[in-house]
DNA sequence: AAGTACCA
DNA sequence: AAAG
């Protein structure tokens, strides 16, 4: 009894703020296909430590692919077209990454997501990210879509505000989490990745994030 | 490990 | 501009 009730507190899920979904394991019959193409972009626009506004080296390395790249430097937020380091324009995005986001976003509910920026984070042992919003992009209708690869890690997402509590959310390998909608400026974060080994990525974690940074086309498609 | 304060 |  008092037993049953402590088991069951304990395996009761969180339920998800309204706007967020988690889609567990949805991204695994992709991840050959996923893998082999974040080795092309990756060869062609390096993963590299960008540096915040303050001048501070963010201890996640990024690099993006798509039309539009998020960037970072001491002149601010932005995105980009060109990559910064080569002046040449950021990888295509790769169809498996354009056909994966579709699906993630409508078993999330969105008919039509078309990314135009994908955001490939690279977190090592110890790196996380603080609390922010996803804030720079020209239209917020659409969703962020989070796949996960590599490491497991605890994604935090909360409200509106930073003062609200975020809801701490295990991730695994082949997890997608969606929000948008009245969560789409929600405030999330990564906690430190703690070190482990990944049978397909060794010692890192890799998510992309899915965004349309352009705007919005009027028509669809 | 998580929470809070603080930083300019 | 603390996505530290």
């Amino acid at each position: 009894m008092f037993e049953l009730e402590l088991f069951s507190n304990a395996s009761a899920r969180p339920s998800l703020p309204t706007g967020v979904t988690r889609l567990e394991g949805f991204a695994l019959e992709w991840q050959d296909a996923l893998l082999a193409a974040l080795t092309q972009v990756i060869a062609a626009a390096p993963l590299r430590h960008m540096l915040t506004p303050g001048g501070q080296r963010m201890s996640v390395a990024m690099t993006n692919c798509g039309a539009l790249g998020w960037i970072t430097d001491r002149r601010g937020y932005r995105y980009a077209a060109l990559d910064p380091r080569s002046g040449e324009p950021w990888p295509a995005l790769p169809e498996v990454i354009r056909k994966l986001a579709a699906a993630a976003g409508l078993a999330a509910g969105y008919a039509s997501f078309e990314p135009d920026a994908c955001l490939i984070n690279c977190y090592a042992p110890g790196a996380r990210m603080s609390l922010h919003q996803d804030r720079d992009e020209q239209d917020f209708g659409a969703p962020i879509v989070s796949v996960s690869l590599g490491l497991p890690a605890t994604f935090l997402i909360g409200g509106l505000t930073r003062r609200e509590r975020p809801l701490r959310l295990p991730l695994a390998h082949g997890d997608v989490v969606v929000w948008g909608g009245p969560a789409r400026l929600a405030y999330h974060g990564v906690a430190p990745v703690v070190d482990g080994l990944h049978p397909k990525l060794g010692r890192q974690r890799i998510n992309l994030t899915l965004r349309r940074a352009g705007a919005l086309k009027l028509n669809g498609n």
